[in-house]
Parts: C-alpha cells; sequence; structure tokens
RNA sequence: GGUCCCUUCGUCUAGCCUGGUCCAGGACGCCAGGUUUUCAUCCUGGCAACACGGGUUCAAAUCCCGUAGGGAUCACCA
C-alpha cells in the first residue's frame, strides 16, 4: 500500500470576508502541508445557497494571495471566473459544484438505514458512543445518550456542512483537517458519517479561538458594534436614507455594514481591523500580520518570536498548538510591523509606500512623483513608521497648502521656540531665514550644515534653530530630520512658511 | 441548563506529558535612565503571574479530586 501525501485544505465558507482567525487556520494548515512536502488545498463551502457570494469567494481568495498562502488545488485565483477555472485533479473545488456526489452518499446511507427522510431533509442517526484523538485537545468522547440525529441533506437538496465536509475531505485524500475549535464537537457528528461511509478518519487538529482583548469573540459584528456606540454617544438619529433599517441598526437588529461605514466616515472613527483587508489597507505587512498571528496559539518552544515564514515551515507542529484562547494584542501586532517595516530594504519599503499612498491618499500623488523627493521622503519615515498607512498622518504637513498649516499662539512648543523671552525665536528665525534664502544649490545637507554653522558661530544649540523652523514648517516641532524635512519640503516652500509663520505672529 | 473544552505576569507565552536545575524564563506594553537638535527608532535597568481549596509525595506550576471563572456547542449556518 502507499501511504498518502500528506494533504490539508482551508475550506472557507464565502459568507464575508477573510478574518484574522481564519487566516491564523490557513496558515497553519499551509505550514504543514509545506512542512511535509504535501498538499494544501482550497475547498470553497458554499452550501448555504442564501448567505454564499462570489464577492466573498473573491475577496477571501485575493486576501490569501496576498498572505503569500498559495495553494496547490483549488479555484485558480487569478482567473476571470474562479468557478470556472480550477486547479487540480480532485475537483471541483466548490460544494455547490458537487451536489451529485453528496446525493450519491447520501443514497447509500439511507438505503442502508442509516439515515431517513424528515420533512423534506434527511437526517443521520446519531446511536453510537463517540471517540476520537484530536491532535491538540487530546482525546475526546461523547456518550450516545448525548448525541442527536442531525440533517444532512436540507429540503433544497443542498448537503448540509457536515456532510459535505467529510465526503469531500474523504474524497479529495485529506490527511489533517485543521480548524477552528467551534467545529471540536461537531466532530462527533463527522466522526460518525465517516465509520457509516466507510472512510478512514483523518487527523483533526482543532485550534483555539482568537478574542478580543475584551475577551469576547472576534467578529466582523465588532465594526458594527463601535459604531454603534458612536452613533449613540453623537446622538445621531437618521443616516439619510432608511430610517427605519437606521433605527433597527441602532437597535442590533441588523449589522449592516452601510450604516457602519457611514457613521465611521461621519464621526472620523477607527473602526477595529477584523479582517485580513482591514490590515492591508491599514498598512500592516503580510509577513508581520502572519508572524504575529502564528504566535497566537503556537510557538517553536524557544525564546524566538519574530521569525519569516521560512522557519515556520521548518519548526510548525500540531504538538505546539495551544488549547486555550488567545486575546488579539494590536499593540504587539503593532510593534512586529514596525519591525518588519524597519528591516525591509529601502527599494521594497519605497515601491509599497507609493502603492499605500497612490491608493488612499490622492493627495500625495505630486510628491509619489518627484522622485529625489520621494526618496527622502521614504529616508525619512521608514524608521519610524509602525505602518505604512501612519506614514500619511506622519507626512501630513509636507503634501498640504502651505496655508493650511495652523500657526498658534497657545500651543505649548510654540510658546517656547518662538514666543518666549520677547519672542527669541521668532528673531532667530528671521535672521536664520536670511542666510537660508541665500542657500544655493538647495540641499537638505547644505541646509543642515547652515544650522550647524549659523549655531557654532553664535554659541547656540542647534535646537534654538531647528525647532523654530520644525514649527514654520510644520506647525509642530515633530518632524523626520531636518536635512531630510527640508530635502522633501523643497527651498520655496521652505521660505514661503517661514515667511508666513514670521508675519502670522508679528502681526499680533 | 445539558454536553465538550480551557485556566502561568495587563496581554501573547516557555516550563507541565517524563515532579526537584523555577523564590518561574522570553516578548509586547508600562515605569525609570541613556542616545538623538524634535518625534520615532535604538540601548540599559525595573515592576509584574503558577485561579482557589484539598490530596499524593521527602519535594508540585508540574500528578489526582473538587470549586470558581471563561469559551464552544445544543440550526434544514458553516
Amino acid at each position: 500500500m502507499t501511504t498518502l501525501p500528506i494533504t490539508t485544505r482551508f475550506a472557507p465558507s464565502p459568507t464575508g470576508a477573510l478574518h484574522v482567525g481564519g487566516a491564523r487556520t490557513a496558515l497553519f494548515a499551509w505550514a504543514y502541508a509545506k512542512q511535509h512536502g504535501g498538499k494544501f488545498i482550497i475547498r470553497i463551502e458554499d452550501t448555504d445557497q442564501k448567505r454564499s457570494s462570489p464577492q466573498s469567494t473573491k475577496g477571501i481568495l485575493q486576501d490569501l494571495q496576498w498572505l503569500g498562502l498559495n495553494w496547490d488545488q483549488g479555484p485558480n485565483p487569478d482567473a476571470t471566473d474562479p468557478y470556472a477555472d480550477q486547479i487540480g485533479e480532485q475537483g471541483p473545488y466548490f460544494q455547490s459544484q458537487r451536489l451529485d456526489i453528496y446525493n450519491k452518499h447520501i443514497n447509500t446511507l439511507v438505503e442502508q438505514g442509516l439515515a431517513y427522510e424528515d420533512d423534506g431533509a434527511i437526517r443521520f442517526r446519531m446511536d453510537k458512543d463517540i471517540a476520537f484523538t484530536d491532535a491538540v485537545y487530546g482525546d475526546i468522547k461523547f456518550a450516545a445518550a448525548d448525541l442527536e440525529d442531525f440533517v444532512i441533506r436540507k429540503a433544497d437538496g443542498f448537503p448540509t456542512f457536515h456532510l459535505a465536509v467529510v465526503v469531500d475531505d474523504a474524497l479529495m485524500n485529506v490527511t489533517h483537517v485543521i480548524r477552528g475549535q467551534e467545529h471540536l464537537i461537531n466532530t462527533s457528528k463527522h466522526v460518525a458519517l465517516l465509520d457509516a461511509l466507510g472512510f478512514a478518519h483523518p487527523t483533526y487538529a482543532h485550534t483555539p479561538s482568537i478574542m478580543n482583548p475584551d475577551g469576547s469573540k472576534m467578529s466582523k459584528r465588532d465594526k458594527a458594534k463601535v459604531a454603534r456606540k458612536a452613533a449613540k454617544e453623537a446622538k445621531l438619529t437618521s443616516m439619510g436614507g432608511d430610517d427605519d433599517a437606521f433605527t433597527e441598526f441602532l437597535d442590533k437588529k441588523n449589522d449592516d455594514m452601510k450604516f457602519t461605514l457611514a457613521i465611521a466616515r461621519l464621526l472620523e472613527l477607527e473602526l477595529p481591523e477584523i479582517n485580513v483587508s482591514d490590515f492591508r489597507d491599514s498598512g500592516y505587512l503580510p509577513a508581520a500580520l502572519l508572524n504575529y498571528i502564528a504566535l497566537l496559539g503556537w510557538n517553536p518552544g524557544d525564546d524566538i518570536e519574530q521569525f519569516d515564514m521560512a522557519f515556520l515551515v521548518e519548526k510548525f507542529g500540531l504538538g505546539r498548538i495551544g488549547k486555550s484562547n488567545s486575546k488579539f494584542d494590536r499593540t504587539k501586532l503593532r510593534s512586529f510591523n514596525t519591525d518588519a517595516i524597519g528591516n525591509l530594504d529601502s527599494e521594497t519599503f519605497s515601491k509599497l509606500l507609493r502603492k499605500q499612498l497612490s491608493d488612499h491618499h490622492p493627495q500625495y500623488n505630486n510628491l509619489i512623483e518627484d522622485s529625489t523627493r520621494f526618496a527622502a521622503f521614504c529616508a525619512a519615515y521608514q524608521p519610524r513608521a509602525h505602518t505604512l498607512d501612519e506614514v500619511a498622518t506622519l507626512g501630513h504637513f509636507f503634501v498640504a497648502d502651505n496655508d493650511a498649516i495652523v500657526y498658534n499662539e497657545n500651543d505649548k512648543a510654540t510658546k517656547k521656540n518662538l514666543l518666549k523671552n520677547e519672542g527669541k525665536g521668532l528673531k532667530t528665525l528671521a535672521e536664520f531665514a536670511v542666510e537660508l534664502a541665500k542657500l544655493e544649490p538647495w540641499s537638505g545637507e547644505a541646509g543642515h550644515d547652515l544650522i550647524k554653522n549659523y549655531c557654532d558661530a553664535r554659541e547656540m544649540n542647534m535646537g534654538q534653530v531647528a525647532q523654530p523652523l520644525r514649527i514654520a514648517l510644520s506647525g509642530t516641532t515633530v518632524t523626520p530630520d531636518m536635512a531630510l524635512t527640508l530635502d522633501i519640503m523643497g527651498k520655496s516652500d521652505t521660505l514661503k512658511r517661514i515667511e508666513r509663520c514670521l508675519s502670522t505672529f508679528q502681526s499680533q
């Protein structure tokens, strides 16, 4: 007899976006297959006709690709129509396309008296004690008395998840079923079905759940929750359009994303990242996300925490998956992301940042096009970026109109650096600006040297010039390194902002 | 409520199977210093946990029992 190659699968139900919990399950299944030189299958479990959608399927496939979890069999992610174009010998990989197969097995069960019709549906008899060994949770037992007959074919002719998953895993030669802990109890049904159908048992490995910091289960509803709370606090009663539906939304009768997003836009809310695409949009790197979620429930057993996927593939093991739920800690993820961004070579960072800015922040279009200035911009922000998207916020003053910079006489830093001691800082700034205007050719490095020489000659600290200058350019004292800041800003705008800053305070 | 599962620093966790090397190690965060013209980065140090109660044993975070707390599931959803 031949040994089957290790085969794992990720089998999402296309009823929404891929969230981090699903991503981790996929990651573990992928890593296990890779480690053993086996196969990784993507199977779409769309037996719920009402809730499944092609958009969800495409979104999930796209997210999986972005994460780099490539598969050997399943829908072709590059195809215009993944439903029509699939890769692999054991397809189709959409359960909605496998009805004949399921019916054949259902009929067998009925013929053998192991299943029976019930109001148009078909139920499977659960009359035996069940025991199985889970690779994570160990030996699990259920007494027959606690088990109930369950539906394997719905009245609409579609199989239920339980029947389809068992038949497909068997027919696709899946050797290891890695899935969320919510299926641990379902496994009793699956094992019984497997036995009735004469299929071998795969190895089951159930993973603990990923929870919110408050202990609730992380779910897509969390976004609606945040929006609803904010809407109530802001006393919103109408969202334009369908007021009845909005009232229902507020009463938790629906979790409509339409309202969630509208509220977030109106109140400038930060919605919690739940889906893989949320993290992508926020500017997290797949490597950092993958690394972090891998660590949620698994660890290599030594003190190594930051690693790449090659390391995970080498070290991964079912036995080292934890049993208890873990809370998703965005702060730690952010720290991993900061490191991942910092470790990028500058060319890659530049490419990723350019894409982030052009996808989400059109006000950066001019800066992106100016290769010299953009290079300085990248050099300035790579070391201080926690996420790609954060750069857009940090560097906003560079792309704002000169007139949009706000100089506030009540601002603490402004008082300290410009206004204190009868406007000492302003005087210095005015005097230094004369020197700066003469600087030719303009460069950040030369500007920086100018500051240094200017200060050395007068026995001043560089901060006495640099800080007023920062305020003139950005309205705050928070900017990157001075040389880079001047490079990005350019001579003309630098001088204009200084002039405007001086006149703002002198006219008062 | 029934059933199944879980319980080490605020959080993620190592250690538990094969009791002593653990007055419990690492990471994120936090606090205090240092580097830096600002911010961020970076460096050093510090605070911080075996849920509780019994038992077994010379010895228990580690084994057993119980209690409490948490999660999952009990759908013609997956």
